[in-house]
DNA sequence: AATCTGACTGTTG
DNA sequence: CCAACAGCCAGAT
């Protein structure tokens, strides 16, 4: 069986356990926290195992708000950001509103492309 | 060590 | 809005 975890699966670990209830946190901002900014496709897979129930999988969603997968449960996700109070508008979350404090926000200064 | 896989993300059509 | 493609990352085989 497993031995210890690499460094970055409990920084993942830590970080998702922090996320208070009512929040929410995608997999990339659980990624950046973690300390790998790219590394969301990583993040989903340490998701897909994390049996623990003291980590709140659930409060980790995909970018632009969508649920994002729940060993496919994603109805019981959305059931209970709900019940935490967490806004979801259609098959949304409201990112702008719960999504938790620290994370980057890459979306605020993307400067002009094309020349 | 090489290859495949996937609860991802952003770009392009 | 959805489909296809490409880039990125860690774990499993």
């Amino acid at each position: 069986m497993s031995k210890i975890k690499d460094q970055f699966t409990v920084r993942v670990l830590s970080v998702v356990r922090r996320i208070p209830p009512g929040r929410v946190a995608t997999y990339g901002d659980v990624a950046a926290l973690a300390g790998r900014p790219r590394a969301a496709r990583a993040v989903g897979n340490i998701m897909r195992g994390c049996d623990r129930p003291d980590v709140p999988c659930h409060r980790v969603i995909a970018a632009g708000g969508r649920l994002g997968g729940y060993g496919g449960r994603e109805l019981l996700k959305r059931a209970l950001l709900l019940a935490e109070g967490v806004s979801i508008v259609g098959t949304r979350v409201q990112l702008q509103q719960f999504r938790v404090p620290g994370a980057p926000n890459r979306w605020g200064k993307r400067r002009a492309r094309r020349a």
